[in-house]
DNA sequence: TACTGACACAACGTCTGGTTGTGACATGCC
DNA sequence: GGCATGTCACAACCAGACGTTGTGTCAGTA
């Protein structure tokens, strides 16, 4: 099926004769004659009947006629999508599955008008922030391991989410009925995060974390999917993982899993949107304003930060 | 926009490589970077990074893959909306405002799965039945006014919808507030029904009704469009109109227009489901027993019907 | 270092899709 | 009736898009 095709027919219902579409289409009346043949042909049927005074749709048009013009709106859409210039405001999340995707689902029903395209760029904050400078992406969301004044000259950086954390233990763990954990509770029992690549801003962060409190967390391990981690969780009686408070998990009813807040203090993932000054995109400043909006209204309370928050 | 193209880039994406897509596609490998190129090139991004060992999709790639994606989709649909064979089931309705469109309505929500097209021929049952006989349409819905052995062989009609009516009037005529009224009642006022064409069959109907009754019914009478109608009977003390009860108009709030049942007798007016007892629709046979399951539910209750019904 | 397997570029042929020119047909005016 | 007018369709022609074959380049690998 030829898009111009289509484009000739939907302009050809709504003129109602193909002399006129030939004028807006700056073709001949012969070549909208034949644009409208080869798409009759093509789809097998009659689009319309023609008349000495001009066109009308047949019943095969008039029930064409809705599905053409979607499929040209389906092209637009499409073209939109990466045409530079006027292209949806494009956020790399670095994970579906973390708390940026969670947000940015939010700041899509509060401005279900803006145009959000999210990526995951699968990179780490250097390379995310260097797509960023490149104009790649519009923003990204990341911690943020050096201080401000060090960030290449064009690129801000803002702390948006601060992101808690529950420990994950099944119904025989001895922590399974505490209503909320402190981080020194936490040193007395075994953490597992298998998957965490040794020298990414994750590793780092629970590497420090163990540290500051005296836990013991393996960061290493062989992954099996999140699934097959939690199963393990929910069966073990020792086995515990700690897990940001907005992560989405596959999580099967049956598993039983506990789900325990870490308190006094609370440990704090700290997440930037890390964005270019002169980046004009209008819905950018749209984001901006919702994450702090969203930010203020964070209570008081103890927390821990990495030494870089 | 190429859509040869598009379908190649899903392909790529999907392969990962272009060799193995020209071979799914029986065209070379170079066709297929050349397809690449040149939709690249349309669009003015690029949307894979070439290795030696394959492609992978670029951020503007990742971005435009859904909307590639659902601008196929599109492309099947609108292809599969006239395709002979594999068609939506496209049924005449004569109107949009009538019981046909409501009860279709119904259907839908009842089967959202099955694709249906309705569509109003702006034909009489005549022609309407004459478009079922040559499958322009799968089904109308129409009032039959001859006998079932005297339609055309392949042709079936069964009676699906007795339409109720509703006197309407405005706050200041007298019968604004009975609760029902009877035909016999009816005679002493003067009923107005503006636009229906001499030789019409709804012009018929309420030819015989008139008779039957000793009703003054005026059929004639310029027409300015049903909320100049509305507006005229709703200031009016004596005009008053008949409608079927599922009949939809644009019914502003502020009119203060009265709808009451006529009823002892009922007068019906019966409309019959038309199709070709050959057509192999799949949608056809559910279309039917949906009305069948719904004619059952009406209640007993003395009518009156034309001398065709 | 040579081989393999990937994509790109170049040359060339076919066919799609445009143009111009003309024909068929209905309508309306004289 | 005859003719002008306006519609769309058909035919001939031509340019360019898009396919093919042949070859080049490059990275990973034996």
């Amino acid at each position: 099926m030829n898009l111009d095709a289509v484009r000739t027919f939907v302009a050809a219902a709504d003129a109602g004769q193909f002399q006129d579409v030939a004028a807006a289409l700056s073709i001949t009346q012969q070549a909208v004659s034949k644009r409208i043949a080869a798409l009759e042909k093509d789809l097998g049927v009659r689009l319309f009947t023609r008349t000495a005074r001009g066109t009308h749709l047949t019943v095969d048009g008039q029930t064409f006629l809705p599905h053409a013009r979607e499929l040209l709106r389906a092209e637009a859409r499409a073209d939109a999508s990466v045409r530079p210039g006027r292209r949806a405001l494009r956020v790399d999340v670095h994970s579906r599955r973390i708390a940026p995707a969670v947000l940015l689902q939010d700041f899509h029903r509060a401005h279900p008008r803006i145009e959000l395209d999210v990526v995951t760029l699968d990179a780490d904050v250097h390379a995310a922030m260097a797509a960023v400078e490149a104009g790649t992406v519009d923003a990204t969301f990341h911690a943020v391991p050096v201080a401000a004044r060090h960030l290449p000259a064009a690129i801000r950086a803002t702390r948006v989410i601060d992101e808690h954390h529950e420990l994950l233990v099944g119904p025989r763990h001895p922590l399974a009925n505490a209503r909320t954990v402190t981080p020194a509770q936490l040193a007395d029992h075994r953490i597992w995060m298998p998957g965490m690549a040794p020298g990414t801003e994750w590793a780092d962060y629970y590497d420090v974390l163990a540290a500051a409190f005296g836990l013991t967390i393996d960061l290493v391990g062989p992954v099996f999917g999140n699934e097959a981690l939690l199963a393990e969780i929910a069966e073990s009686a020792q086995l515990a993982t700690l897990a940001g408070v907005h992560t989405r998990y596959l999580w099967p009813d049956s598993y039983d899993l506990r789900r325990i807040p870490v308190r006094d203090p609370a440990p704090i993932y700290p997440m930037s949107l890390i964005w270019r000054d002169d980046n004009p995109h209008p819905a950018l400043r749209a984001l901006r304003d919702f994450l702090d909006s969203r930010r203020a209204q964070t209570p008081d309370e103890e927390v821990w930060l990495p030494p870089w928050g």
